[in-house]
DNA sequence: GGTAAGAACTGATTTGAATCATTTAAAAAA
DNA sequence: TTTTTTAAATGATTCAAATCAGTTCTTACC
């Protein structure tokens, strides 16, 4: 596989402009460049363990990572899908410095590792620093509440009807019309809580209807608006 | 019903040194004080609609009040039930600023309001207060996504049985070990996500198998380690 | 390339929980 | 108190989705 040019430092990152450190004055820009740690992992590498204490924040600068939980029965569950320029790891900074889930390198990932300590700098030192990055927490706190209801009140194919047009306004298509992001079927299983044969048996039924196009695990969405309808509780 | 005599400042409040405002300094405090709202609200009244645009922060220094969204089906689906020393409605308090939920009086109830710009003003001049506050979201997070895990990967029995024991160790329980929350089967019903007919079987079965005690609303674990076992997948 | 391991797929079966349809009981209101 | 409303309870039925038990197809690896 091709190498991918890192950037040398903070100041060239294309995920700048549009990420919480947009806040910070270029002094404080320049803390957070030499401390960071630049991460290189391969597809299937694992970041870092449910329970493992929280070292420093994880800067997605290129490629995706699933989080995910194991759960005693050994069933697995998927809480979110990070793409780059995405945080990752931020809840655990404050609170009790814990983990609370898993992550893995979906395909091949690089990564600027913030200390722990030179975030709680910034923090103090940057009011409107704390405060985007509280935005964000607070935005992801609506987005969690709003998925929890989302499971708890949507059938199998509203939700994975729901997940696959997630997937795709967030990951985007390829020049193939193709979600840009691969997941296995038992993996869309662990996301939407779903049996791995109920989103096979949904999925080649939505290929029926010629609502999706479906070419092993890539997925095209052909008919939006049956796909929104069926998340909203339509028969197809 | 008898009057509860309201503090009358925030220096008097007995949520003080547990909430994100034992950060602040006295001077601060009676910036709170000077601008806060008291306001009461009988059992059943509305504090606010989902969707309204949020004007401030609600403390609720006494009762108890349910958060809850109305789905597009007419469905309710019981999000939180915040105890005396809570916030409410911080979530809003950044980000669109709009309530993603409203918020009804379970019992009478006392709010101090503090007006948004309040709040803003604090966040801007005391550090240590955005990092609590920051924190709260934190914590926050980590159990919305825990409830969402929750709700899809496990039964309804297990939920419901889940659910009594959060409530207990949440309200904990009266002289008589009922707990001291009054929920309708209904309710119960929004809070798990399950149909009224579901909530009164299980508990119906429990109270056979002298598990649990029922009295009108009133629950009381009789057999905490059955319950335990319950909501972690084994059979009563 | 061939082999092994993991995904994907298929059909049959079971089961948990929602839904429907009433009845009974408890609160609220008149 | 009586009436009205709201909640609880119960039984019968339906249905969606998990589970089980296989087969076929891919992908990774020796």
């Amino acid at each position: 596989m091709e190498e991918h040019q890192l950037p040398i430092n903070c100041f060239d990152c294309k995920h700048l402009t549009d990420s919480v450190f947009c806040a910070l004055k270029s002094e404080e820009i320049d803390l957070i460049n030499t401390h960071k740690i630049i991460k290189f992992y391969k597809k299937g590498d694992i970041l870092f363990n449910e329970g493992e204490s929280v070292k420093g924040l994880h800067c997605l600068e290129m490629g995706k990572v699933k989080l995910y939980k194991t759960l005693e029965d050994g069933n697995v569950q998927i809480l979110r899908i990070s793409a780059s320029g995405e945080l990752i790891g931020y809840r655990g900074l404050l609170g009790n410095g814990i983990y609370i889930a898993s992550a893995e390198a979906l395909e091949d990932v690089n990564v600027c590792f913030i200390p722990k300590l030179i975030i709680h700098q910034l923090l103090a030192i940057n009011a409107n620093f704390s405060l985007r990055l509280m935005a964000k927490f607070a935005s992801d706190l609506s987005e969690a509440e709003e998925k929890s209801i989302f499971f708890v009140q949507k059938s199998s194919k509203e939700r994975l009807a729901e997940a696959i047009l997630m997937l795709e306004s967030t990951f985007g298509v390829n020049k193939d019309q193709y979600i840009q992001l691969n997941l296995t079927r038992q993996e869309l299983g662990a996301y939407t809580g779903l049996a791995t044969e109920t989103i096979i048996r949904a999925l080649k039924n939505w290929e029926d209807l010629a609502i999706l196009q479906l070419n092993k695990k890539k997925i095209r969405v052909l008919d939006r608006e049956k796909l929104k309808a069926i998340s909203n509780g339509n028969k197809p």
